[in-house]
DNA sequence: AAACCGATTCACT
DNA sequence: GTGAATCGGTTTC
């Protein structure tokens, strides 16, 4: 697979459950292009949601108009509005016939640094200008204009290229970041080393209380 | 029609 | 470590 980094990734590639598919996105490189620039990141940190039987995912309860596009096709952009103030985006990985994504909460600027500048004046260190996943859609300027956008197509504001061959050693896993439920479930995975890793903090609530 | 609350970030103690 | 900012999607009355 190094060979072909650099390209794009088809559909076809990306039609995977979730949790495979977020292992396959470590070292991927997602680049979008706005009106003042294009920026690429190389992604070093995800968390997989998927359907039913994961209470922390938004499909746990059925389709709805916000989630939608988690049902497919995979390759496809979910972009979210947090807290009032926050867009989170994700890769559709739907298989089956159930839903589901990848969060995509950190990554490595590897061009267009300039323009992450420009729009992120007052950001930390280089090595960490994507760390977390709402500063990530910042420095990507996606919001929710991006939701539903192809990522395989070349013609596509926000594509998706295959990376430089990951260590598969350097590869953590763990409890996903900031979810109340399903603390068990060790569904993010990172590039152990990075410096735009997140620190883990749980989530806020606990959901189920045991019944005394 | 109204309440509830989150896959967060940033500033401050 | 704690808390505020802020608002739309979803649930509930």
């Amino acid at each position: 697979m190094s060979g072909d980094a650099g390209r794009l990734f088809t559909r076809a590639e990306l039609a995977l459950d979730p949790v495979d598919l977020a292992q396959l996105l470590l070292g991927s490189v997602l680049e979008a292009t706005g009106p003042d620039g294009t920026v690429a990141v190389r992604l070093v940190e995800v968390e997989a949601y998927r359907g039913e039987d994961d209470p922390a995912s938004h499909c746990y309860r059925g389709r709805t108009p916000r989630n939608a596009v988690m049902w497919g096709p995979a390759g496809h952009l979910y972009v979210y509005f947090v807290y009032g103030m926050h867009f989170c985006a994700n890769i559709v990985g739907s298989h089956d016939g159930v839903a589901g994504a990848v969060l995509l909460r950190a990554g490595e600027v590897v061009s267009g640094l300039d323009v992450v500048r420009r729009r992120r004046p007052a950001a930390r260190g280089t090595g960490e200008l994507a760390k977390g996943p709402a500063i990530l859609t910042s420095v990507l300027r996606i919001d929710r204009e991006q939701n539903g956008v192809d990522l395989t197509d070349p013609a596509s504001p926000v594509r998706l290229h295959v990376g430089e061959r990951v260590d598969p050693e350097r590869i953590r896993t763990g409890p996903r970041v900031g979810v109340a439920m399903a603390m068990d479930t060790p569904w993010r995975f990172w590039i152990d080393g990075s410096p735009a890793v997140s620190t883990y903090r749980r989530g806020g609530k606990r959901r189920v209380r045991p019944a005394s």
